[in-house]
DNA sequence: TATGAATGAGACTTCATTCAT
DNA sequence: AATGAATGAAGTCTCATTCAT
């Protein structure tokens, strides 16, 4: 047997093997780089570098920089509301425990993970990309409003807590940490100390649970 | 004699000498455009026609873009922080009405103007200026952060607040405007209905008072 | 089949991949925009257009118009320089037949070729790129200086030569080449009768060995 | 007697005084910086400021810069052959020692003055000016060819010269000297022993008249 | 499929020139 | 006569995108 033929059979060039894995890779890569310079600043380059490829083959997965963006943020924010919604779905315990709950669950997959970078992404360029940017809000964050709007009633209802507007409260609940989801990254180097986010998260819920509570 | 005609019968100059005001003028163009389309994105072009001058004139004033972008942040925001201090130097009234007070302030002055855009910015463009985003945390986020704390810590030695940690409960008073501030802006067009501030105020007011109150 | 219309049929590519020979091409090109123009009048576009690319191209291979024009004067004069010592090494004659050779290589190689315009650059950009004109005085003037002044030497030696300064003699062997070079082209348009370059090696060759000569 | 009036009389405005002078000053101020830079790299502004004026000013004296830079070159060299030729017709000696003369002067009078500029200007410039060149051509050059011609005539007709081409004779009486009017000031600061005028004036008038000497 | 050389539109910036003051 | 603010044309350089290999 041959030797070419035999390397075909035994290591396929790394470009074969991964070719299933590109758009991913390439997706996480933009991720970073869309990310740390914002969409205009990004350079392609930069984001075929970090992915192992060359400029090139991007356009074999995405037919533009815009298109790159969009997949970035579509594929990779929309699975974590999911999750939540499942957690609320299946959680036994009272309504002020599933607030804590999703609370904590939001910074543990958002807020301290890659992803935290795609609300400030959507925040800085909702302007140049409109139909993106309904795309997130109504699966994105008019999700997540009505998943912790479903807690807060759910709590209403059993009397734990006060009666509130819904709607509200449920942003109310989210705010702070989409304000340190943004925030804590880009004062990082300006915080010598760091941010505690262990004070910051406790503190909100008791603050949070303590507003909303019925005392009677 | 109408404005019109007076004007088309001496010809208006093709150009005026406006030395003091022109650098206002800039700025406030230059805040618009940044704030619409983020640094990188943003034309000195489309500034300047904004402005009612042309693209050479802005560098009469400021020797490039950067120095633009850094001229709009330092100039525009500081001032309100001032304010607000003052505010809290001389309010006669308890720790929570100055919340209350301070809250109303920041969205009055911020929140619903053109500088809540500055904050949008900072974030955005935190990683590519990190000297300005030092002095922008520094004069403005972190001393904002210690004007509030004083007011929790005021109404905690009064006897009003809970044992909170001030720090944090100072940040907490703030996020959800912050947030508010940059989100709204973003996702207006997503909400047909709008956003309800009235609404979001009272019930951030309502909870957060609630649950900082010292109920013994 | 003629050329031409082989090439008509399979229509030219809109542009060629030509890596290696790229930057001699340009760096060509720009030799002859740079000594036509000067550097600061010259404009990349043309120095594109003649080497057949576009002014992205250029910036493949040099990273600014200051570093192509380092290029052009590095990597085209040096040469000459190499093949002027090569020379003089191994020339069986006497001094003064070596003397008459270098003086005419030196027009056969620079003066009436483009590297003529090299002399004429330097000394019109000396000042603007210090580190340049010192790179250039070094490897080529005072290269060229030494080479000449060695063969001075071996005249007076050799009792061929009149005890002169060497180092002096050197230079007035080599001066009035160097300004007919750079004045030649100047003033090409003005003189109709043509600058007869024979005459003007041939008394100038005369003159310096006739003034050098040792009589006894 | 008023001060405004008493002013008026004994210390007329600075610019009212100089009024007459102030192309002249201008000029002057051109020459340096066209020299510094060369035509292209030259600012107005820059010119200005060392005339002491302002930028629109000098638009007051001369149309455009090109008529500014052609002011320069015809208001300060032509003067200079002038008096070169009236030191020739006057002149009491020997031809060789007019040629001495003439070429100590040259130095004395451009070579080591900031007119030793000009020839360097036109140089680098003679194909954007053409007709400037021209003028340069004639007034300048072959006038001073023709100078020297006629002292090298008068030598070879009384016999102190042997028979040569007494064109190219004359030029190489002043190529030595043109070539160091360019080189020194180009390469003044890579040579830190400086360039040893004295010796290259010296050396070269011995060779030359050693050269151009009738033996019989 | 992958590459990366080449393109070309568009941005920032400079500066000669104009003109209101 | 003098100023200097303002203009606008033009140049350098960048980078998303294309396409020959």
């Amino acid at each position: 047997m041959p030797a070419v033929a035999r390397r075909s059979r035994k290591a396929r060039p790394r470009w074969q093997r991964r070719k299933a894995a590109r758009p991913a890779e390439i997706v996480t890569a933009a991720l970073e780089v869309f990310v740390e310079r914002g969409f205009a600043a990004a350079r392609l380059e930069e984001v075929a570098r970090r992915a192992g490829v060359t400029k090139g083959t991007l356009y074999l997965y995405f037919k533009s920089k815009e298109a790159l963006f969009k997949a970035v943020v579509r594929e990779t924010i929309v699975p974590v509301i999911a999750q939540g919604e499942a957690l609320a779905q299946s959680f036994p315990g009272t309504a002020r425990e599933l607030v804590e709950r999703l609370v904590r669950e939001y910074w543990r997959l958002v807020g301290e993970t890659d992803l935290a970078g795609i609300p400030k992404l959507m925040m800085a360029e909702a302007a140049t990309f409109p139909q993106l940017t309904r795309f997130y809000y109504e699966e994105v964050v008019a999700r997540g409003h009505r998943l912790m709007a479903g807690v807060i009633e759910r709590g209403i209802k059993s009397g734990e807590f006060r009666k509130v507007d819904v709607a509200t409260a449920a942003k109310l609940a989210m705010s702070p940490l989409m304000h340190a989801t943004v925030a804590r990254r880009a004062f990082a180097s300006c915080m010598p100390e760091g941010f505690d986010v262990g004070k910051y998260l406790d503190t909100h819920i008791d603050l949070y649970l303590h507003g909303i509570t019925n005392n009677r």
